[in-house]
Order: structure tokens, then C-alpha cells, then sequence
RNA sequence: GCCGAGAUGGCGGAACGGGUAGACGCACCGGGCUUAAAACCCGGGAAAGGCCUAAAAACCUUUAUGUGAGUUCGACUCUCACUCUCGGCACCA
């Protein structure tokens, strides 16, 4: 190896210290600021490869910035609260605060070896008093403005925590932390109104240039609906006790389908429901309701979601009026309805939705449908000047179970195939018409037990047999062949079509000639009894034959509903039962009203005297100089809040506090805030997309509307990296054995080695993954090997040109110019796409062509070490004073050619009839005439050409030119 | 199931306001240096076929960016359909 880069490493350092370079003026007015950020870690105690990805590469940009005359905001800080460190209390019996400070001064120490340009001087700690005491204030502020609230809700217990989660820290039923399963509890807790800002986080992301994947899954978990309310009257069985009640009683329902209304055949209560409650004395069967609930009631989350095979029982004697068909429907309760959401009851539509559509059939339930979907036959469309005719029709698919085939129709006098098909006649079943087409046009008898396919199909096409034009509409049913039995057909059916069997898999949308072949495909293929989709209503009283989605509105107010929008978003739990977190900064009084904490004596600190064994309850119930300090403070009979907050509203305003100078008393600085907000660029992993950064966006927007932060969105941009694997592809686990220690790289190759595989692993810009080639870093320690080769050898040269028999550097030459334009531009433009790959790729392609080069100029190696340096920021330094450079290079100025000027010529590629028939020098703005000339002179063309004269000629100035002949 | 992103050599990945596909690197192969090895340096490569040859290079044709169509002088890039992979949501009415 050609340099000593632990030395080099060192000395570098120490030279950044004592010349303080990365400390940022955030006052300094002669720069264009940027707020370059990264999410924070957590003292775990470990820095691995991850927080390398995160921490390095980003360091890249910070550094390439500051060289492009950016004032550079680049901060670092620890999200301190939280779990791992109680647990390890309670494992250890250690102090949480200590294992954490001694895991930051760990984490420090670890993160300098990454050689990253953080300005410490603005760390912040989440755990400390001077932070915590704004977060407390903050929460005060919401509190005071309503938008922090105290309420009994159910909430999700982890029983390994020993606390509630957040409705997001719940994965499929598990606790996110531990993975065990989450209970249901109902408690007293704090919650933080997010929902009150659902649409305006989602409206937010409209303008913001985020990717696409970023915002979809921010839209998809605020989860907005757009529908209605409807309310159902209520009648019970007994007369007396529905007059001697004031009013009349009616369930409210949410729908987005209103226009499925005819079709609401029951209504649906979650087990949850007040109003169960409510009609107890009605209920005939009182005791099978309540053995209902309380079933579900013991079941988690999980367990209902998990068995999906709907259960319920029938409130008897009491029934809802549907409100557009004035019928009496039953009422059930069942927990596929979820409290939670909407009204926590619905109307259900069985032949329209597919939960409902089981949950009859499981009830026996009948299903009644009221929307055709609309199809229009493309190949006999409606034929204008011809007469409508409407028709009932049947589609009859009948399989042969021996060997699977169906029959089918091939027409005589028209190109048509078909299943055997027909009119619906007067009086007659769907079933019995399906029989009869059958017998009729092909002849079988024995057709076993017949079904029919879900609902109707409407229909429009031409019916060239009997020239009209035709709206059907159509059902589906379907036989298995009971035997070969037939009756002769009767000659204008044997005249009209020939009776084939075909394999199924012939019988595609394509080859069959029924415009409702692809409904029909879709039901056959298994899919749900339920058409979900719009068409045509029917069964729909004045609204039948009206487009389904047209008459939502309509049909809503017609039943007296109202508009309603339905969030899936719920309001953010934030109470936490554990000790090392921020003191929730609430007292109550001797009535057990909730205060906030009068700003005078935050910092609300947390006890010292706490036992945090879990028990269930918060162990700051246990702290008696917490009981002691609130009795001096607020008198005799005040209690204290003994709930901590959720470590997520910590982060939720860091990048805040950056900004604010420690000492003053705020919680940042108006001033900079102005300047500086919103962050520039934040970049983080993709597991934060949902929380952490919805729950940012959220404060910011909550803090904008009580005038304490000048901006409503808080990042500009927002970038989501990708995770490294294991070298065999796989996700790094210890019990895989694939975890890479970064550490051992750094001993090995140096931090700048690291630093440049992790730029080069891929495109940063996206959350990729990329597997961990173990001759990566290698690869790279070459790469910078030989750079400093080059700079040895362009110092000898240029020291002792005799010794090395060639000639001193002269001026640096035009194509070498161009060539470094065009690789600065390159990396720069690379670094603001975060495509640091393509970025390490143009220094390597400039080094292959400096290499080349007899004559080495010192400015042009001096520059490359410019470029160099926010990459390999240590042995750039070094180099750089190799080669006599002053003060630190990373406050050289990043190099621009723009004397280099244009190419005078570039290569052009010939083609004749888009096939590459040579190339041609010629200058970029060469006009289409001489580069036709040129062309045609080419030996090559005019072989292919064969002299004769282009028709057409497609000229792009410096890429292209192609001859048409 | 719904929504989103993606699919390019042996591998990671380049190139997408359409214009020489495979930059750059890894691995691999050949050569040089060396007594030898490491290190270092030089060179090579998508595939199939043709032409010349002792053999090769060079040259020519065809096929190549998940599959199948389409638009275009020209498609990794645009359009449509499909397959697969990854991510998000999911009994949310």
C-alpha cells in the first residue's frame, strides 16, 4: 500500500480541529445557506454498517458543498430517550442514563473514524434537561391550543414493554419493538390531535419533491375516504318502549358507496357499538349479543384479523329501515365492523362488497343486486337509426367434468363465438331459460345442478341476426355435464351454429364474442360474488339506469345523508408508561383536572428515585421526590402526570433545535429559523417514511399555526437510502453470520477506502439494497493507491524533470481542460442527484486519462485532489499538502474550467437507414449540408447507400446523422 | 387483493427532454515485470454465424436491456398488454 493511512488519518483530524473548520456561522450572511440533515441515531451502544451508509455518504455532500461556496448546516445529535436503555437497566442494573451517556461517548468516538464534518458544537441530546425542557414546553403549547388531549380510549398494550404503543408501533397485531403480541386495554392517555391535520398532510405532499414511493405511503397510512353519512331508522318489536322514547332512534352508518344504497340488505354494528347497549331492552336475545361480545372483547387485534371467516350474531327484534326502500333489514353485530373507523357500524351491500358478500353467505343471507357493470361490444357496437330493444339474457357455460371442456357456438352466418345463449322469457327462472337455450341449440339434456355467477352484466351491441340494436342484460350460470344425453335440434338451429367443445383455456376475452367476457372470466376465475366496480343501477327505483357513480351524490341526499370524509389516520397516543423518556409535563389538581406545567419550572425533570421494574404501571408512580416536588410546588391534594412521551415527539422537532444557541432561553431562533427552514435535504431510512416523518411534518405544521415556526413543511427534500446486505445477498443478521464490521475495514484499508465503496455501492438516491462485494473496499484502497502514485510522480516530475528523462510540466493542455470540466460538472451534478456511484466512476474515468499522460501538470493533479477531498477527505489533505497546497484543502474552492471552452469537434455517428455506418469529426454546430457532404464522402456510405440520393435525412448536431434512402 | 417502485453481462451498476447499450468497478482470461509469488503495469471479453487463416486479430451479418405487440429513420428510454421482484397498505365500509 502505497500510503500509511492510520498517519494520514490522524494528522488530518487534528489539523481540522485546530483550524475548527467544520464549525458553521449559522449567522453568516455571505453564503447561501443549506441545511444538509440525517436522522440522528440512537446510542445503541454499536455503530455497524448502517450508520456508516447514513453518516458517510452524506458527509460527501456536506464536504462537496461547503467547496461550492454553501454556507453548510451539517449537525449531528443523539435521540437519547427510549427503551433499550431501561432494558438493559433492568437486565444490568444499570442507570439508563448512564449506559446511555457512556454509549454516546462510545458512538462519538466511532463516528470521528468515519472522518465526517459535523459541526458538534451544535449536538443536541434528547435526553438532556436543556432539550427535554423545550419538548415539555412544546407539548404545553399544544396542550394549551387543544391539540394535546387527555382521553379513555382502548389502546394497544405491549405486555413485554409494559407500556401502550402508538397505533403505528402495532405491526400486524406485534409490537414493533419486541415483536410480541399487543393486547387491548382501555386507559386514560395523552394523545396528540394529528387527525385534526389529516388533510393537510396530505394535501402537503402535492407540492413537495418527494419520490413517489415516499408519498404514496404517506397517503396511503392518513388513508383518506370520501363518502357519506346515512342514518338508519331504528324500529323495535315493542311498540311501547319505541313511542316512550323521545325521538327516534337511528344508526348513523359511513359509506363511500351510497349508490349501492338499494341494495343495503342488513346493517352491520361493531361489538363495540353504544347502541348495543342502548337497545338492551329490545333485544330479544340479549344473551347470545352479549356472549358475542364479550367474545370478541377477549380476542387481540390480531386473533380477529387473522380469522377472516365472518362471525356475528342478529340483534332480534329490532330492525333498520333502509332509507331509499323504506324495507325492514336486520341488524347484526359482528366484528369484521371495526369501532374504530367511521360511525363503527355500516350498511352492508352483499352483492356489492365483497365483506359483506361473505359475511351473507355465511348468514344465508340474501343478496340483492343494484349495479350492472357496462360493457359496450366493441365488434358489434350499437348501430345508429336502428331501434333499442332491451333484453333479459343467459349465458350458460357447460363443462364436461371428464375432461374440463366447455361448449361453445361457432356461428354460420357471422364471425361470432359464443357460449349458448338466450332470451330471458315472461315468467321464467334464469335457471330454467339456461336448460332451455341448451336443449334448444345444442341438443344436451342432462345438465345436473345448474349455478348462476354472481350479478348482472349490461350490455350494448348490434344483433346483425336480427337487426336491432340490443341493451341486455345478462347473467351468468353454469352446469357440469350429467350425461351425453341429447334431443335432435331443430333445423334453423343446426343451420344457424355449429355445437363444438373447447379447451378452456381457448375461451378468452378475445376469441369469444360476448362483451361481458371479461366479467365473466374474472367470476369464473374465482374471484368474489361481490362486483365492487360502478355501471349501471338497477333495482334502483327512479334512479335505475343511471350511472352509478353520477347518482352517488343524489341518491345520499334523496336518503337525508350528509357528505363525510373518513380519515384512516388515527390521533397519535404519545403516553408511555416507561421511565427513561421526557417527563409529560401535566399536573392535576385535588379535582383531577389536568394543568400543564407553568413554563416557570421546566425543565419538568425526571426523577432520579424511580424503580422502573416493569409492573405494569409507570414507574414514575414509584418516584417519591416527584409526589414531594408537586405538593411544594402546587399544594396539597395536586398530583403528578407519571406517564412519560412517546420518544418519537423527541424527533419530532430536533432539527429545530440545531438552530437554537445554547444558553438562550427558547426552543430555537426565530431569526435562524427564517433563514435556515425548511431543511434543504433530509435523508434517512425508508423505515421512517410513516412515523418519524409524518409526525415532523405534523409538528411543524401545529408550531406554523401557533407562530412559533415560520415554515409549515419542514424538509425541502427528502432522500431515502438503501440498505446494505450481507455479502451473500442477504439481509445482515448475526444468525446468518454475514454482518460486516465496518471496523475492520477502517484497520485495514482506511476510513476513506470505506467511505468510497459505500459511495460507489449504488445510487444513493434510492432505497435500493446492495449486497457487500468483500473486494469493494479493496478495490477502492487501489484506486486511491494509485492517486497518490500520480501525485508522487507529478511532484518528482516536476521537482527533477532531468532525473525522470521527461520534460517539466507545461501549460495544462485543452483536452485535459475539457476532460476535468467535464468530470467536476459531473461530480458536482452527480452529488445534487445524490448519485455519488456515477460520481466516485468520473474521478476514476479522470484518473485512467491522467495516468495516460507523459507530462503531468501540478494544477490539473492539484485539482483532481479538490475533487477528491469530500470523498477521501483524509488523504486528500494529505496530498494536498503534498503537492504544497495552503491551509486545509477542503476549503479550497471546487475547480471550474469555464475557460475550457466547447469541444471544437465531436464525434458524429453515420448512419444509413439507422444503421451505424461509420463516424465523422465534425464541429458541433456544423450546418446539416456539410454534414450530409461529409457523410456521403464516407466510403462506407456510399456503399451502402449505392449512390443513390437520401430521401429523408435525419441530422442531431454532434450525435448523429442518418441518411434515408 | 389494492397502491407504488423496479427488471440491463458472471456480479454491483452506467446510459433514459429517443441517437454508437453495457461507463466505472468487481470477478475472470491472456501477457509483461520477477528465480518465483505478491504487489504493480499492459491487453481482452454480450451471444451466434460468416469471411480469412496454421491460429488469431481485423472485418461483415444477425440476435441482444424481463415477455409479447405498437409508434419511430432510430427504442433500455415513449404507448398498450403480460410475467416476475421489492416496498407500502390491508376486514378502513
Amino acid at each position: 500500500m502505497a500510503y500509511d493511512h492510520r498517519d494520514i488519518e490522524r494528522r488530518a483530524r487534528e489539523k481540522w480541529v485546530s483550524l475548527d473548520l467544520y464549525r458553521t456561522d449559522l449567522a453568516d450572511e455571505s453564503k447561501e445557506p443549506y441545511y444538509l440533515l440525517v436522522e440522528f441515531p440512537y446510542p445503541s451502544g454499536d455503530l455497524h454498517i448502517g450508520h456508516w451508509y447514513a453518516f458517510a455518504v452524506t458527509d460527501i455532500y456536506a464536504r462537496m458543498l461547503r467547496m461550492r461556496g454553501k454556507n453548510v448546516l451539517f449537525p449531528i445529535g443523539f435521540d437519547a430517550f427510549g427503551l433499550p436503555a431501561e432494558n438493559a437497566a433492568i437486565k444490568n442494573g444499570e442507570d439508563p442514563k448512564e449506559w446511555t451517556y457512556k454509549n454516546i461517548e462510545r458512538m462519538r468516538a466511532q463516528l470521528a473514524s468515519m472522518g465526517p464534518s459535523f459541526d458538534w458544537s451544535k449536538e443536541v441530546l434528547t435526553c438532556e434537561p436543556d432539550y427535554y425542557h423545550w419538548t415539555q414546553w412544546l407539548f404545553a403549547k399544544l396542550f394549551e391550543h387543544g391539540l394535546a388531549e387527555r382521553r379513555e380510549a382502548p389502546v394497544k398494550w405491549c405486555p413485554q414493554d409494559q407500556t401502550v404503543l402508538a397505533n403505528e408501533q402495532v405491526i400486524d397485531g406485534r409490537c414493533e419493538r419486541c415483536g410480541s403480541e399487543v393486547e387491548e386495554r382501555r386507559l386514560t392517555q395523552w394523545f396528540l390531535k394529528i387527525t385534526e391535520y389529516a388533510e393537510r398532510l396530505l394535501a402537503g405532499l402535492e407540492d413537495l419533491p418527494w419520490r413517489e414511493e415516499i408519498k404514496e405511503a404517506q397517503r396511503a397510512w392518513i388513508g383518506k375516504s370520501e363518502g357519506a353519512y346515512l342514518s338508519f331508522e331504528v324500529r323495535t318489536s315493542d311498540v311501547l318502549t319505541s313511542e316512550g322514547t323521545s325521538g327516534v332512534q337511528s344508526i348513523k352508518v359511513f359509506t363511500t358507496r351510497p349508490d349501492t344504497l338499494f341494495g343495503a340488505t342488513y346493517v352491520v354494528l361493531a361489538p363495540e357499538h353504544p347502541l348495543i347497549d342502548g337497545f338492551r331492552k329490545s333485544i330479544m336475545n340479549v344473551g347470545e349479543v352479549e356472549a358475542y361480545v364479550k367474545t370478541t372483547a377477549s380476542k387481540t387485534e390480531r386473533e380477529r384479523s387473522e380469522n377472516k371467516e365472518k362471525t356475528g350474531v342478529e340483534l332480534k327484534g329490532v330492525k333498520a329501515i333502509n332509507p331509499a326502500t323504506k324495507e325492514e333489514i336486520p341488524i347484526y353485530v359482528a366484528d369484521y365492523v371495526l369501532a374504530s373507523y367511521g360511525t363503527g357500524a355500516v350498511m352492508a351491500v352483499p352483492a356489492h362488497d365483497e365483506r359483506d358478500f361473505e359475511f351473507a353467505q355465511a348468514m344465508r343471507l340474501p343478496v340483492r343486486e343494484v349495479i350492472a357493470p357496462l360493457r359496450v361490444d366493441r365488434r358489434n357496437p350499437p348501430v345508429a337509426g336502428k331501434r333499442y330493444v332491451e333484453r333479459r339474457n343467459v349465458h350458460v357455460v357447460v363443462r364436461n367434468p371428464k375432461d374440463g371442456k366447455v361448449l361453445i357456438l361457432a356461428w354460420k352466418k357471422h364471425p361470432w363465438t359464443t357460449f349458448p345463449m338466450g332470451g330471458i322469457e315472461e315468467g321464467e327462472s334464469v335457471l330454467d331459460a339456461a336448460r332451455r337455450e341448451v336443449r334448444e341449440e345444442t341438443g344436451y339434456t342432462n345438465l345436473g345442478n345448474g349455478k348462476v355467477w354472481g350479478g348482472q352484466v349490461r350490455a350494448e351491441y348490434f344483433a346483425a341476426h336480427k337487426d336491432e340494436n340490443r341493451i341486455s342484460y345478462t347473467s351468468l350460470v353454469s352446469f357440469d355435464l350429467a350425461g351425453d344425453e341429447r334431443v335432435p335440434l331443430a333445423r334453423e338451429e343446426s343451420e344457424m351454429h355449429e355445437v363444438l367443445w373447447a379447451d378452456m383455456n381457448e375461451v378468452t376475452a378475445s376469441s369469444m364474442t360476448h362483451a361481458e367476457m371479461d366479467v365473466w372470466l374474472e367470476r369464473l376465475g374465482g374471484a368474489s360474488g361481490a362486483y365492487t366496480g360502478s355501471g349501471v343501477l338497477i333495482n334502483s327505483g327512479e334512479f335505475s339506469g343511471r350511472d352509478s357513480e353520477g347518482a352517488k351524490g343524489d341518491i345520499a341526499a334523496a336518503a337525508g345523508g350528509e357528505r363525510a370524509t373518513q380519515y384512516r389516520l388515527r390521533d397519535w397516543l404519545v403516553s408511555r408508561q416507561r421511565y427513561w423518556g421526557c417527563p409529560i409535563p401535566v399536573v392535576y389538581d385535588p379535582d383531577g383536572r389536568p394543568h400543564a406545567v407553568p413554563a416557570e419550572h421546566l425543565p419538568w425533570m425526571l426523577p432520579t428515585d424511580a424503580d422502573f421494574t416493569p409492573t405494569g404501571k409507570a414507574p414514575l408512580a414509584s418516584s417519591r421526590e416527584l409526589r414531594e416536588r408537586v405538593t411544594r410546588i402546587f399544594g396539597e391534594g395536586w398530583t403528578p402526570e407519571y406517564d412519560t412521551l412517546d420518544t418519537f415527539v423527541d424527533s419530532s422537532w430536533y432539527f429545530l433545535r440545531y438552530l437554537g444557541p445554547k444558553g438562550a432561553y427558547n426552543f430555537s431562533d426565530r431569526a435562524l429559523m427564517e433563514k435556515w427552514m425548511p431543511v434543504d435535504r433530509y435523508s434517512g431510512g425508508a423505515e421512517h417514511t410513516t412515523l418519524h416523518l409524518l409526525y415532523s411534518r405534523f409538528f411543524t405544521k401545529a408550531l406554523y399555526d401557533l407562530a412559533l415556526v415560520p415554515v409549515d413543511e419542514p424538509f425541502a427534500e427528502r432522500f431515502n437510502r438503501g440498505i446494505i446486505l450481507g455479502p451473500d445477498g442477504q439481509k445482515m443478521s448475526k444468525s446468518k453470520g454475514n454482518v460486516i464490521n465496518p471496523d475492520d475495514f477502517v484497520q485495514k484499508y482506511g476510513a476513506d477506502a470505506v467511505r468510497l465503496y459505500l459511495a460507489f455501492i449504488g445510487p444513493y438516491n434510492e432505497a435500493g439494497s446492495y449486497p457487500w462485494n468483500l473486494d469493494g473496499v479493496p478495490s477502492m484502497r487501489k484506486f486511491l493507491d494509485r492517486i497518490t502514485r500520480l501525485v508522487e510522480r507529478a511532484n518528482l516530475a516536476a521537482r527533477h524533470p532531468s532525473r525522470l528523462g521527461v520534460s517539466p510540466p507545461s501549460e495544462v493542455p485543452e483536452m485535459m481542460k475539457q476532460a476535468l470540466a467535464k468530470a467536476g460538472g459531473k461530480v458536482a451534478l452527480d452529488g445534487d442527484r445524490f448519485k455519488f456511484n456515477t460520481g466516485v466512476a468520473a474521478l476514476m474515468t479522470l484518473l485512467n486519462d491522467l495516468e495516460d499522460l507523459k507530462e503531468i501538470p501540478l494544477a490539473l493533479v492539484r485539482d483532481f485532489v479538490i475533487m477528491l477531498a469530500p470523498f477521501a477527505p483524509h488523504l486528500a489533505e494529505h496530498l494536498w499538502e503534498e503537492l504544497g497546497g495552503q491551509g486545509s484543502v477542503h476549503q479550497a474552492p471546487w475547480p471550474s474550467y469555464e475557460d475550457a471552452g466547447a469541444a471544437t469537434e465531436t464525434e458524429v455517428v453515420v448512419q444509413v437507414n439507422g444503421k451505424r455506418r461509420g463516424s465523422l469529426r465534425l464541429p458541433p454546430d456544423a450546418p446539416e449540408a456539410e454534414a450530409v457532404a461529409a457523410a456521403r464522402a464516407l466510403a462506407s456510405v456510399s456503399a451502402a447507400t449505392l449512390g443513390r440520393e437520401p430521401s429523408r435525412v435525419v441530422y442531431v448536431p454532434g450525435k448523429i446523422i442518418n441518411l434515408v434512402v
